[in-house]
RNA sequence: GCCGAUGUAGCUCAGUUGGCCAGAGCAGCUGAUUUGUAAUCAGCUGGUCGGGGGUUCGAAUCCCUCCAUCGGCUCCA
């Protein structure tokens, strides 16, 4: 009998019998290991625990605790599923069906019969009757010809089409009771481990993602192997849903939608309106330091203006409609983004190399007609305004100013303390360039800039193609909202193409006419998702320096209202933002209704302070700080201050 | 735009199978109370049940349609 030696991740190496399976392994480990383990690595490649490994190999056992673990777990329960609507819905075809971040899903052709979620509960319980009997999940190496025989006995279409696509050898087939599926793997030994299965919502879904093509319905769940951790994961779930932005903005009366307004036109009320202001003027000053130039343009502009610059051709069809005038063909359009503006800007005047680089920046409220079911709170609006601003600068000036602009991005998402983004270098489709304008050699070029400066600065990305925009590629910082979502904050892009389009121009040294290169960038990307993501972040505990208001002072009583107020202004001459409470409630309730609304600090004030001309500070969150004097507090609150907005950031 | 769901007072929600003038708590208003660290008491006001159309003797409840919102898909300059 031949051995081979596995390795552990610990790097120790035991011998086994050849042919030992990932199962065999853990059982020899430990019986409770074995109960545990749900797929296995062999040399990196993910693999069923029934795999026999027939060579010296370095195994990683995944359980639970790790990602291939639950993808195994939870592609194993797509299956589960999937049997269960065989059973349920007999004639049902089936497209794919993976795990995914939390779960997974199915997408399912029912023909002319349809899905409700009212009959979820009986897919779910059909899903744990059949759990139960412990089906095992067997896999079959399939010959081409035959997979696609088979699919065509069944008469579905999906699964031939995926075969279709594959290399004759490389093809499996995963049968668990009675269905059969094609499937690469891994999967989990059986289905008795599944033990808890929530349904959680069904949707239309376009078969390849191609909204030409047919819609399938998807069916997402999650399952655990506790009861308990699915009710910790409900839990988990009703927790961030009081992170929402929308109801956040709702309950601090910071935006607001109005159905009369429009769909997707969020209006900003007293409070949000205070918090973006700040939010704009820190960006402000930062830009001022960095050279930017602020500039004011229209909300409208001329349909030739986007024609110009290809917008017309690509948005046009999707667009608010042109504004018609009573001068016959006259079209405006409202503003969708200020580039255009901003290079009529840059054209106003004769440019020299030593101009350059320029950069103008403008808080610009654009408008673009999202689709319908895209509107979403603060995150996808119809009307929006974009701390935009478009760099003219010279070829070898492109790096430099490139990562300029990431150092400012970074240091906001430092100073909000956005630990979790990603970075991501946005590029072309790689093989469809019909939707692109310019030339192969300016793109090449404006993405290795975009590469190489991201490089220099030390980001750690992650390249997607096919998600550039069509004049240019994107560094894009993505952020997560409660529930997990992602979303685009701050862009970055280089852009050869409109320069082009506009015919921009410096004299260069030589005497002799050069195109500029654009930068378009924002770091928040717009102040309305930004501040959606913020909320979320923050659950609505804003730091101190973008709060609507600091503190608010509590008098006891109506005998203190006075001293009340006189500390209120002495607060207020230490640019303090503080609100008075002297209503005509008990102490207990204002003091409720102040932490309801997020109040940093609470400032009660009676007869013990007015005497010794204190005040007791309650922080948010119930924790008393104690009696100090008012200079003490102002002092408190400065310093705080300072340290949530850091050192500043000056160019280097 | 597509699939599925939801829409009752400013907010959170009752109103199960169609049947007397549509309810509660909070908010608001009036009055009493003048308060020491998360809801003082009493009274009052407030809704063409998302809009429109239909079925019916009768509709918040059933049907159609439009709008908005929510979860996805597609899209995202």
């Amino acid at each position: 009998m031949s051995q081979i030696k596995i390795t552990f991740p610990d790097g120790s190496v035991r011998d086994f019998e050849k042919g030992v399976s990932g199962y065999e392994i853990a059982q020899s480990i430990s019986p409770r290991l074995a109960a545990e383990v749900l797929s296995v690595s062999v040399n990196d490649e993910l693999c069923d625990l029934r795999y026999p490994i027939q060579t010296d190999a370095a195994i990683k056992l995944h359980k639970w605790d790790d990602d291939e673990g639950k993808r195994a777990f939870w592609h194993s329960s797509s299956h589960l599923m999937a049997e269960a609507l065989e059973i349920l819905y007999p004639g049902v075809k089936f497209g794919i069906g993976p795990a995914i971040e939390n779960g997974f899903y199915y997408d399912i052709d029912l023909g002319d019969k349809s899905i409700a979620e009212q009959d979820l509960k009986k897919i779910e319980d059909k899903m744990l009757e059949l759990a139960r009997t412990g089906e095992s999940y067997e896999r079959k190496d399939v010959p081409k010809a035959e997979a696609l025989e088979f699919f065509k006995a069944k008469g579905d279409e999906y699964k031939q089409e995926l075969i279709s696509e594959l290399n004759d050898g490389t093809i499996s087939f995963y049968t668990n009771g009675c269905f059969t599926d094609l499937c690469r793997g891994p999967h989990i030994m059986n289905t008795s481990v599944i033990k808890a299965i929530k349904l959680t919502s069904i949707a239309g879904a376009y078969w390849r993602g191609d909204e030409k093509r047919k819609q399938l319905t998807r069916i997402y769940g999650i399952t655990f192997p506790k009861k308990s951790m699915l009710d910790e994961y409900l839990a988990l779930l009703e927790e961030a849903k009081k992170r929402d932005h929308r109801k956040i903005g709702k309950d601090l009366e910071l935006f607001a939608f109005s159905q009369k307004v429009g769909a997707g036109l969020p209006l900003w009320l007293p409070r949000g309106a205070a918090l973006r202001t700040r939010l704009e003027n820190f960006l402000r000053k930062v830009q001022s330091d960095f050279g930017y130039l602020p500039v004011i343009t229209p909300h409208i502009g001329m349909k030739e203006l986007y024609v110009t610059s290809g917008h017309w051709a690509k948005y046009g069809a999707d667009s608010f409609r042109p504004i018609t005038t009573p001068q016959e063909g006259e079209e405006f359009l409202l503003k969708p983004m200020n580039c255009p503006h901003h290079c009529e800007i840059y054209k106003t005047k004769p440019r020299s190399y030593k101009d350059l680089p320029i950069r103008f920046a403008e808080f610009g409220t654009v408008y673009r007609y999202e689709q319908s079911g895209e509107l979403h709170g603060l995150t996808r609006v119809r009307g929006f305004t974009q701390d935009d601003a478009h760099l003219f600068v010279r070829p070898d000036q492109l790096k430099d100013e490139f990562c300029k602009v990431i150092d400012i991005v970074l240091y906001i998402f430092k100073t909000l303390k956005f630990d979790q983004y990603t970075a991501q270098v946005s590029l072309r489709d790689k093989v469809d360039r019909s939707k692109y304008i310019g030339s192969d050699e300016n793109w090449e070029r404006a993405e290795s800039a975009i590469i190489e400066s991201a490089a220099e600065k030390g980001l750690k990305t992650k390249v997607e193609y096919g998600e550039a925009a069509f004049y240019g590629p994107k560094l894009d910082f993505m952020v997560k909202d409660a529930i997990g979502r992602q979303w685009q904050l701050g862009t970055i892009q280089v852009d050869y193409n409109l320069p082009e389009r506009f015919g921009l121009e410096y004299v260069g040294s030589d005497n002799q006419k050069h195109r500029p290169i654009m930068i378009h960038r924002a770091p928040f990307g717009s102040m309305e998702r930004f501040v959606a993501v913020l909320l979320e972040h923050t659950a609505g505990n804003l730091p101190l320096w973008l709060t609507p208001d600091q503190c608010v002072v509590l008098p006891v009583g109506e005998k203190y209202v006075d001293f009340a107020k006189k500390v209120c202004n002495s607060l207020k001459k230490c640019e303090i933002r503080t609100a008075l409470d002297d209503r005509n409630e008990t102490i207990g309730k204002r003091i409720r209704e102040n932490e309801l609304k997020k109040m940093p600090y609470l400032l009660i004030v009676g007869e013990k302070e007015m005497e010794s001309g204190c005040v007791a500070v309650r922080q948010q969150g119930s924790k008393d700080l104690g009696v100090m004097k008012i200079e003490e507090f102002a002092n408190l609150i400065q310093q705080k201050i300072k340290e949530e907005l850091g050192e500043g950031i000056l160019p280097s």
